[in-house]
DNA sequence: TTCAAATAGTCCGTACTCGTACTAAAATAG
DNA sequence: CTATTTTAGTACGAGTACGGACTATTTGAA
């Protein structure tokens, strides 16, 4: 029966996790997944909506939103995609990244702070143990 | 720099959990916030909307969306409240009893085959790591 | 080659999350 | 007892999630 306390312990770390992850983000300007977006594109070559989506998990319907308030924020650009009319490629424009140079060490820090009083040993095995139960999910 | 890896392991995990438990919830028709909502109330009596939200940690102003459309499939009842003018009582219905009485044992029997190749100890060492990790974003 | 099927992205509708502002009722301080 | 503050719930707007229908382009098969 300890699957449901399992299941509240899983739910609530991903939520508290979020919830500090979130608000640093926040500060930034940024929803979550603006900034996964962000996260994703910089230091890499331009990527199509697909490839961006496969990345960050985030589905095709949401991106058009998403990549829409990203370029009105003056953060991406689309390059049109002369190998395939039907796409085109996603960059960040100059502002992107400088946000990116700047916010992404920033908030892994700001992570690394979260997670400096756990051992790597514990880190670890949990890892372990989280893979393992999520195998039997899939 | 293992702690990047534990999130993506979390993350996964917690999602791969929710979309288990989301496909078995649709076919019943409802969201995994609205079951959130009948499978507190049942076996319970009536209680407000903030009490309500307090156990299932969804907001105030998501509620009263959920409920008025949990009440428009006729699963909940709003009682008003002789002691407290501002507020009322929300309760099942007979057919949101019905609907508990056999949803509920159906999901977690569901729940229940997804962990069944999941060891006790292995479970109840990971909740424990869970929150010890936890405790450190709060 | 031409027509059917697959693919990339958009559009739309429903539902949820979060935050802020608002209304009405209750509790409390002076 | 009145005025202030708190509290319960609603209203609303921005953003996200997800699914299904749609358009345009590309690919693949007859």
């Amino acid at each position: 029966m300890s699957y449901l306390r399992f299941i509240r312990s899983l739910a609530s770390t991903y939520q508290a996790f979020e919830a500090y992850s979130t608000k640093h983000i926040k500060g930034m300007g940024l929803t979550m997944t603006q900034f996964d977006v962000i996260a994703t594109l910089g230091n890499q070559p331009p990527m199509t909506c697909k490839e961006l989506g496969e990345k960050t998990l985030i589905l095709k319907g949401t991106m058009t939103g998403v990549l829409e308030r990203l370029e009105q924020k003056g953060l991406i650009t689309k390059i049109p995609n002369a190998e395939d009319g039907r796409s085109y490629r996603i960059g960040l424009t100059k502002a992107g990244e400088r946000l990116f140079k700047k916010a992404f060490p920033e908030h892994v820090q700001y992570l690394e702070q979260g997670f400096a009083k756990c051992s790597m040993k514990e880190l670890n095995q949990t890892i372990e143990a989280l893979d393992r139960i999520r195998s039997q999910f899939i």
